[in-house]
DNA sequence: CAGGCCGTGGGTAACGTTTTCCAAAGCTGG
DNA sequence: CCAGCTTTGGAAAACGTTACCCACGGCCTG
C-alpha cells in the first residue's frame, strides 16, 4: 500500500539528458574508456551523482562485462573455505567487480548445475574450490568463460590452477608424529576409486604423501590407512574401526579437521586420553582445531594467500583469455597443538 | 592455443530456425505462457535439446526476470546460517530460480554494497538474513525488489519477516538452568546501543527475554548481564569478568553458541570445572554444539524451516508485489547436553 | 449465413548498455 | 595555406530475450 508504484530506475539516458551530453560520453565515463575530456569527465561524474545512477549489469551482460565473478564452494561448512573466499575478496577490493558464491554443491550434478547458472548469468570470471568434476568437465566450462581451479592437482592449458602441497603437508605431520617418537601412524583417508581423481583430488595426494613419509622415515612395514569419508561420521567410523586392531596406533593422522573431529569423538567413548594414550592430527587448520579446549595439531594452508592467488590469476586471464596457464603451488605449514605428544611407553 | 576460438552462444533466434518457428514461439515455451499447442511445444523442446541451447539471464533480465535469488548472510563461518540456506534451496528446488550467496557482510556499509550489487544485477527476489541496516535502508531495498528479511523482529509493510520467538528462546534456557536449581544465572549479551536496533535484533531480545524470565521465576535480584559482543572473543571477555564476581554465577547463559565458545576457554582456563562448578549454555544448535566432546547445551532455531519459509513468502511476493506483508514467528526447542546440570552445593 | 470468439502463431518494438563507426574541429609541419 | 594527424564527441547498430498486439482460420451461436 505504501509505494506501490515501483519507481522506475535511473538509466543512462537520464544521466546523459541531465549532463547534456550523448549516451556514448557516459558510457566512456563509465568504462574509463578513451575519447573523453577531463571536463566531460567531471560533467557526467557529476550528473552521475546528483541522480543517483547505477549502471544496471543484465544490460552491460549484453554487450560487455557484468563485473561479476561466481565463486563455487563445495560445502559451505568446512571453516576452512570462508578463508579462501576472504583471500579473493581481498584482492578483488577496489576492483569494480563484485563476487557471487554458487551455494551447496556436493555431487557432479549440482556442481555442473551452479557452472552452467554462473555461464548463464554471464559472469566475468569464475572461481572453482574442490571440484569433483571430471577434468573434461572442467575444460569444458574454462573453454566458455575464464576459470580458476583451487585445490585439484590436475593442470590444463585453458584454466590455471592454485594449490596446496598436499604431499609436503602429509610429510609435515607424519614427520612431526615420527619425532615424537610415534611409530604406529595410522592415517583415515576419503575414499577415492576414480583414476583421475585419485590423480588430481587433495585427499588422495595426503594419503600418498602419508605413505611416502612413512617410507621415507623407515616406517614402511606401519602404514595404515582407513578409506572411509572426509565427514565427522567418516572420521568416527575410521577411528572405531583403528581402535578395534590388536595393536592399535599411538597416533592417528586424519586427513581433515572434520574427520579429526570424529576421531576425537570415537576416542573420548572409548574412554582414551588424548594425547596421553593416543595422539591425533587434522589437516586444514580450521577454527574448529584453533578452539582452546580442543586445540587440535593441524596443517595450515594459508587460505587467504592461495584466495588471492587464485583472484589475481583470473583478473589475468580476463585482461588475456589467451595467456599461458599457471600452477601456483602454496606450501603448508605445521600447527603443533595440544592433541600431539611423545608417544607413550 | 588450444580453443582459441570461443564458440558463439546458441540463441534462441538458432532454436527458432532449427525447430522453423518464431522467437516468440520458443520464448513462450521457455515460460510455459498461453499460446502454444502441445505439438509446438514438443517441437521446440527437442530443438532445445538437439542445440544445447540455454537462455541467456542477462538478456531476460532486460525485459523479464532473471531467475536469481539472492541471499545475504552476515557471516559465512557462523555455522547456523548454512541451515537456514539449506532450507531456502530446498524450498526452491524444482523451480526455475538459482541461489546466488553475497559474501561476508559485517557492516551497514558492505551490505549496502551487496544488496545494490543484487539490485543492479536484477535479482528477482532477495533474501536478508540479520541485517544490521537500518529499517529505512531495509524498506528501501524493498521497495525496488521482492525482499524478505530473516532474523529481524521489526516488521514493515513492504517486506514479509520469518524470526524465531528469541523471547521463548532465551526463557526456555533460564527455566531450564532454574529447573537445576540455579539462582546466580549471568548473561552474555552482544551491546547494542541504536534504539531501532535494541527493539529488532534478535541478540537484545534475548538479553530481554533473559530478564523477563528471570523476574518471572523470582530470580529478579539474581539478573547479571554482561555486555560484550556475538563473538568468541566477547565469550570470554565476558567470562572471565563473571569469574572475577566477589559471588560468581552457578550458569552462565551465552547468547550464541560461539560466545558459549568463549565462556567454556575462559572457563577450562580458569581451572574451573563444566558442568560440575559451573554450567554454561549457548544459542542456535549449531554443529559445534553438537560435537560429541563439547556437548553444549543450545536452543535449537530450526534453521531449516526458517530458510524454507522466507523462500516460500518470498515466491509468493514475486508473484504478488503488493500483497500485505506477512510475519512468520517459529518456535525454538530446547537441547539439553552435557554442559548443564544441577547447581552445585 | 453473418458476426463474434477462441486457439494458435508471428511481427516487432522495446529493455539499457557497449561498440563501431564517422564527423568536426583543432593542431602540426612543410 | 593545405594535407594529414589527433582529439573530442555523437549517431546508430548491435546484444538476446520478452511483451504487446495483430492476423488468420475454425467453430459456435443466433
Amino acid at each position: 500500500m505504501e509505494p506501490p508504484a515501483p519507481p522506475r530506475r535511473v538509466t543512462i539516458v537520464d544521466v546523459a539528458r541531465h549532463a547534456q551530453v550523448s549516451t556514448t560520453a557516459v558510457s566512456k565515463v563509465l568504462r574509463n574508456a578513451y575519447g573523453a575530456s577531463p571536463e566531460m569527465r567531471a560533467r557526467v561524474r557529476r550528473a552521475i551523482d546528483e541522480l543517483g545512477y547505477r549502471p544496471y549489469a543484465a544490460a552491460r551482460g549484453l554487450r560487455g562485462q557484468t563485473y561479476t565473478i561466481g565463486v563455487m564452494l563445495p560445502d559451505i561448512r568446512n571453516p576452512f573455505f570462508p578463508e579462501i573466499l576472504d583471500g579473493i575478496t581481498s584482492r578483488l577490493q577496489g576492483t569494480d567487480y563484485q563476487v557471487f558464491l554458487g551455494p551447496g554443491c556436493n555431487g557432479e550434478k549440482e556442481e555442473a548445475r551452479v557452472t552452467e547458472a554462473m555461464i548463464d548469468r554471464g559472469m566475468d570470471g569464475i572461481v572453482l574450490v574442490a571440484p569433483v568434476s571430471s577434468p573434461t568437465r572442467l575444460e569444458h566450462v574454462a573453454s566458455v568463460v575464464p576459470t580458476v581451479v583451487i585445490g585439484r592437482h590436475g593442470c590444463s592449458p585453458v584454466y590455471d590452477t592454485v594449490t596446496d602441497d598436499d604431499v609436503a603437508g602429509a610429510a609435515l605431520i607424519v614427520s612431526h608424529l615420527a619425532g615424537l617418537g610415534h611409530r604406529r601412524i595410522a592415517h583415515i583417508e576419503h575414499h577415492e576409486t576414480d583414476p583421475t581423481r585419485i590423480a588430481e583430488m587433495p585427499n588422495a595426494q595426503r594419503a600418498d604423501g602419508y605413505r611416502r613419509a612413512m617410507r621415507s622415515l623407515g616406517l614402511a612395514d606401519e602404514i595404515d590407512v582407513v578409506s572411509t569419508s572426509y565427514t565427522q561420521q567418516g572420521g568416527y567410523r575410521g577411528a572405531k574401526e583403528l581402535l578395534g586392531r590388536p595393536h592399535r596406533p599411538t597416533a592417528v593422522f586424519a586427513g581433515a579437521d572434520i574427520v579429526a573431529m570424529g576421531v576425537l569423538e570415537a576416542v573420548a567413548e572409548a574412554g582414551l586420553s588424548v594425547p596421553g594414550e593416543i595422539s591425533v592430527a587434522g589437516y586444514d587448520n580450521t577454527t574448529f582445531a584453533a578452539f582452546g579446549p580442543i586445540s587440535l595439531t593441524s596443517v595450515d594452508q594459508a587460505g587467504h594467500e592461495i584466495g588471492a592467488n587464485a583472484a589475481r590469476l583470473l583478473l589475468e586471464r580476463i585482461a588475456d583469455r589467451h595467456k599461458p596457464s599457471v600452477q601456483v603451488r602454496l606450501s603448508p605449514t605445521l600447527v603443533p597443538r595440544r592433541t600431539t605428544s611423545a608417544a607413550p611407553e
